[in-house]
DNA sequence: CGTCGAATTGATGTCATTCAACTACAGTGG
DNA sequence: CCACTGTAGTTGAATGACATCAATTCGACG
């Protein structure tokens, strides 16, 4: 455990080895198995997660009892409920692993300590955060103004990797459609993609 | 002019006015009349904007020519585009003024300034940032799950005030649907508010 | 092999869009 | 002061996209 943590921090924010070992006790490492919630709606959102193994989703869900797919998060991504842990309201959110997956906690404390540390770290952070408003504003654009097979083919664009490894009724609560819908949409893509070879 | 930004530091961020007057030289203020582009796509957003009177808005245009309104800012808010002003790339943004409104200009050195002088502005800017996720989130939720009357009825509660000063068309292009869909929701509305009496 | 959830398919329903006509009103120029 | 014009908003009828409901198939796993 903990081999891609530091590696992922290295590359990506400039924090050594070294530095890394200092902060490494304000880490909590945990296995999730698939199916486990890591954060359930109503409780506070104590810590941030980052994926080192696995696949995890955050939903919530509506008053008709509809899930709809806030995020997904593989390998070497966060997730976690920054409102309700920055402002320390109950999150509306459920967190869940999708598959068997290795995850590290952590939380203020260690980011404070790590801006401490680093300067670098300082603006890896602040550029997390901004890349963060960026996607969802890009996604709440398409929500807008495309259709549903737009959104999809948007989606398989940005994470064809993933498009394997999740369950396609997941793929249609992300997008906002039906898992019905979702799969017309693609029988329909299929059927055009032949009649061009 | 440069009343109300400073007043609105003071409250939210603890900057004193002597703080607050040696970064006034990287302030710039301007004055916009209704219809007036603050931005254009395409463009390089190189200014945060704060509203100290009037009201704007930020959309995009799709491929068929049709706006989607990102963001309104009225008084004491914020506006602009952050992905292209910290990343460096061409805007998707447009940004324009519905009113006649007078606005505080500033960039990334001033922020900086900002924070070297007052630690108190540094955990300011962090919030506003987390709260601009939040809202973010609440609305991709709102768009995942609500029907084009839940919406309405989200934006006017949430938005009470600035629904008498906004076109019914911006609204409905705020909400993700026509123009005519969001009379005919509002019409219903009054008849069931009616029925009550 | 049997079971259970995921995915597909078809029939039907509903909500929102589209297109078009019409009203209301503000701004402009004669 | 009044016609002319353009834009916002409303309304109706037809259409379309996606949802819903129900039945069936598929595939993983015990």
């Amino acid at each position: 455990m903990a081999q891609k943590f530091d590696e992922y921090l290295a590359e990506k924010s400039s924090l050594t080895k070294e530095e890394f070992e200092t902060l490494k006790p304000l880490l909590t490492y945990r296995h999730y198995e698939a199916g486990e919630f890591l954060l359930l709606e109503g409780d506070v959102c104590r810590y941030h997660f980052f994926v080192e193994k696995g696949l995890l989703r955050s939903y919530t869900i509506d008053e008709s009892g509809k899930e709809h797919i806030i995020q997904f998060a593989p390998e070497n991504w966060y997730i976690g409920d920054r409102g309700s842990y920055y402002f320390d309201e109950p999150s509306t959110l459920n967190i869940q692993a999708i598959e068997d997956s290795d995850v590290v906690m952590f939380d203020q404390g260690f980011l404070e300590q790590a801006m401490c540390t680093s300067p670098a770290f300082t603006n890896f952070n602040e550029r997390l955060l901004q890349n963060h408003i960026r996607q969802l504003q890009n996604r709440i654009n398409l929500l807008l103004s495309a259709s549903a097979e737009k959104r999809y083919l948007s989606f398989v664009e940005t994470y064809y990797d993933l498009t394997m490894r999740i369950p396609q009724w997941m793929i249609a609560s992300y997008l906002g459609i039906t898992p019905e819908s979702l799969s017309r949409v693609r029988k329909e893509l299929a059927k055009r993609e032949q009649k061009l070879s």
